[in-house]
DNA sequence: TTGAAAGCGGTACCAG
DNA sequence: CTGGTACCGCTTTCAA
């Protein structure tokens, strides 16, 4: 790899020449020829600057991070597309670093992450321990999480959860359900906790009455989705609709539902939250909550930025925007229960 | 952020007396007394080596990328899982980079990675262009293709596709079915040429003639998979069996053979490449071939390693291990073309 | 056993 | 307009 110095050798002239002209430095003027004479060496040699010396000196390398805790889970490659695209236009480098399989040591590994190698993290951990968000803002670095809450955590980008669950909910009301389980994520994720909270406004608003038999909690899981409609089609009085905190946690549901002979919609109405590609290819396509999830990534990234740079802007966002795709697991009832007594 | 420096001066010694105790050098002995004072130092400042500081001066900063096109797309989750747990376990870091909207750039991209960022690059982008690769060659730079072969590159590691194909394709045969199509995958990838060679073996040993007809090409994509159906079903004589080249294009094929009314597997068989949770949600379960992908990953990222410390070893490795996961896309045929006749 | 110093490849300031 | 030089934080050789 040629250095700086065997591009000045070659062009005749001194290092520091050829630095000011290949970051176009305006402070300083070159001569034109010697400008010249410099990126003609530089092609020749096929020069690229060395990323670590620069970002020794500058203290900043052009890249960021973004820490996903499994990689195969959908709902990170939209946040992923969004990051991404913001970050390129903005002139930066991202990224991905999986902590799959590292869990008990992600400390440690966000360390190693910070050694330098980035300029900041953003985190899409749903599961993030706490001292890990600590350790941050101890040491004053640069992070933004991503898709969560946290008390300790003073910056966070995150989708309105409450909201998208409503309008899940509200949808199954106005086909006509009534008796509405919920198959709910895990008490420790930010975003479960807001679903579930948007799904016991939705019943409110609509003077159902809650019943705890009817929400089962779990976690993001496909497997969970079928041990939670299991639970639920087995109640004495089942529910006619499930509302799914999670496109994996349907998905599961779905399946866990056929090899119970329960059809869908026929025998149970389904709404997911998140929409993905998969959502389409279940069969019956499955109903969901599109989230901005794309729109998160890029708020991510900027909101990151912003803070390398020291500058001032908003540090908790909550994007709203949350819409309903209509597939075929939702069936409209009729509202005999209502009528009958 | 603490630098040695200040550990040095803290614990009242000199800096490279802590770069010792710090690396354990084995080399030059150190006073248990002054490891002692240093150590409790440098826990006292929650002192962080620099990596960029460290790669610098030693031309090896500890992480390798692997450079994936699609981040969902869930090939590469268990690529992925291989080639972190093998960096994790050899002390390394594993960095990940999507080219997804760089496409016209991936030069670029790929030199911003190699400035430094890493010691060395897995790419597992099937559509590569061969002018990256050449620049890797020339550049010296380590670096391995994984799933992907190519006359350019001197180092890959992917899977026996066409053995996986002939277990898909021979499977079919075994359940009746003479008459098979096939949805095959870019002729641009490599692996898509092989999965396709498996197949033709498979028919020619089982006698049946080869008709051009029945496969039809696209990409990998779940569109390729609805728009290959579509037209096999429509034609004359069409198929009982299909043999997708992808998960992705079995689970569209499925789809779109939902929405013509052709029913899986009573109307029309389908086995798929690739095992994934996917294929056990799809309705009914779609049969596939389970490659040993996890395992690719782990190879690559072994013989990087090899390649970055200038060891020796195998260069081109093809993983053999396919195997059939039987689900509920398949049925039995009785032979009365045969006997008929 | 410890200290001093060179240098990895850049950037930026200062002097000529 | 150009050359010289200090320094970013660390490793490693050489002397004391």
């Amino acid at each position: 790899m040629p250095t700086l110095r065997d591009v000045a050798r070659l062009a005749g002239v001194h290092l520091s020449i050829v630095s000011r002209v290949l970051n176009d430095d305006k402070k300083t003027s070159v001569k034109e020829e010697t400008r010249q004479r410099v990126q003609e060496a530089a092609e020749a040699l096929g020069y690229w600057p060395n990323a670590l010396a620069r970002g020794l000196k500058m203290k900043s390398v052009g890249s960021l991070a973004l820490v996903i805790p499994d990689i195969s889970n959908p709902v990170y490659a939209e946040i992923i597309r969004g990051a991404e695209q913001e970050a390129r236009q903005s002139g930066h480098f991202l990224l991905l670093a999986s902590t799959a399989g590292a869990d008990p040591r992600t400390l440690e590994f966000m360390q190693a992450l910070l050694e330098g190698r980035v300029d900041g993290v953003i985190l899409a951990n749903a599961l993030l321990d706490d001292a890990v968000i600590d350790a941050l803002e101890a040491g004053r670095y640069p992070y933004v999480l991503v898709n969560r809450r946290s008390q300790r955590a003073r910056r966070y980008v995150v989708a309105d959860d409450a909201a998208g669950a409503l309008l899940a909910v509200n949808h199954l009301i106005e086909r006509g359900h009534r008796r509405i389980g919920h198959l709910a994520g895990p008490p420790t994720a930010d975003t479960a906790l807001n679903r579930k909270l948007g799904y016991r406004h939705a019943l409110e608003a609509a003077g159902i009455v809650f019943d705890r038999d009817l929400v089962v909690e779990g976690s993001y899981s496909t497997e969970s989705g079928r041990i939670g409609v299991q639970q639920l089609v087995s109640l004495p009085h089942p529910p006619t609709a499930v509302f799914a905190a999670n496109l994996r946690v349907a998905a599961g549901a779905m399946d866990a539902a056929r090899r119970l002979g329960v059809r869908i919609p026929d025998d149970l109405s389904i709404v997911g939250m998140h929409d993905a590609e998969l959502a389409e290819l279940l069969s019956p396509g499955l109903t969901t909550v599109r989230l901005p999830l794309e729109g998160l990534g890029r708020e991510a990234v900027r909101m990151l930025l912003r803070v390398t740079r020291g500058e001032p802007g908003p540090e908790q966002v909550v994007l709203t925007g949350a819409e309903l795709v209509e597939r075929e697991s939702v069936r409209t009832i009729q509202e005999t229960a209502h009528s009958a007594s």
